[in-house]
DNA sequence: TATAACCTGCGACAATTTGCCACAGGCTCG
DNA sequence: CGAGCCTGTGGCAAATTGTCGCAGGTTATA
């Protein structure tokens, strides 16, 4: 790792973008987001990326459609698939465009860089880095979901297969400290 | 596909493997069958299949473990990998190590043989449009520390700060089906 | 404005799931 | 061999869930 990595970032969640350019940079990382396929595009050829972190869900389109183009521009690129709407059936093609990890959302940003780093096996990125519990990470899950159900809690239960009567004793109880 | 292919199947629950190979055999495929990793090589190397179809848990080891020997006696040998406790953590490893497919079980015969054929990008992937539960997030979250503490249960209890004996009960279940 | 269709909070109780302790056996290292 | 770790299991008490039911609030609409 000569010279500071430069990470682009395509997820169409500003708030979400936001905070995770924000933590990368903050390691060192040089970072450029993009919300869409044709930005990404657009900015990854002005400047070649080493590492690109792709949401799977882009709107209309599919994170998955990003890789192929973006391996072509330099085949050594890492490129760590992301999404909060995982299933087995995208991994494997991710995979097998050539993405080097996927992970299901909520994930950290330290678990983000140590799955681009690993296949690299460089010395950066540190490894050995607590996993969130689970109950912290059905914690952020809930909270996820039921922000997009606009705070309904019977909509979020029915979402997330859980009696409302369950969700509504977990929300009562603390925001999980840890 | 000109000659019959000659497809190893390796599964160690006795019934689902006799119903694969009658199926498979009734498809005009000739058909070898191993319960264990020991004797699925030998039966490779007495004749190198065109084909193999794996199931991840194999007793004490992983049918993952299978993949590289196999593709080393041959190639172009389509792998898939088979399992009752599929998880994005063991099919992002799989694919990685050279496997064509990954199915969660149930899978039918001519689900498997699709599989076996399959090239990348030659069908689109859906994407999912509900969120994860809590109960399958929580699984895919634990297999995914697991493999990174190497299947080592005792060291991923610790660093999900569950107890030994919770995360061993979870695990014997079945992943959540959706 | 009455009505149906949802939502929410909450009590009660049974069914499950955890947390914990303990023990036995397997494996590896020095 | 002994120390140290890992694993599978049994048994219980404690905690969490799954279910029902009910009262009261909102909202869309005929």
């Amino acid at each position: 790792m000569t010279a500071p990595w430069h990470i682009l970032v395509v997820e169409d969640d500003p708030v979400f973008a936001g905070a995770l350019a924000t933590a990368l940079r903050r390691r060192g990382y040089r970072v450029d987001t993009a919300a869409e396929a044709k930005r990404a595009i657009a900015l990854a050829v002005a400047e070649i990326p080493d590492a690109a972190v792709l949401d799977l869900k882009l709107g209309e389109n599919s994170g998955l459609a990003l890789i192929q183009p973006l391996k072509a521009l330099n085949p050594t690129m890492q490129i760590v698939l992301l999404t909060g709407y995982a299933s087995i059936a995208t991994a494997v093609e991710a995979i097998k465009l050539g993405a080097t990890h996927y992970l299901p959302k909520p994930a950290d940003t330290d678990e983000i860089l140590a799955a681009l780093g690993r296949v690299v096996g460089d010395i950066e990125v540190a490894l050995p880095e607590e996993p969130m519990s689970v109950d912290r990470l059905e914690w952020e899950h809930i909270q996820k979901v039921l922000t997009e159900h606009d705070g309904n809690i019977s909509a979020t239960a029915r979402a997330l297969k859980m009696h409302r009567r369950t969700l509504q004793r977990k929300l009562m109880k603390r925001p999980v400290r840890e």
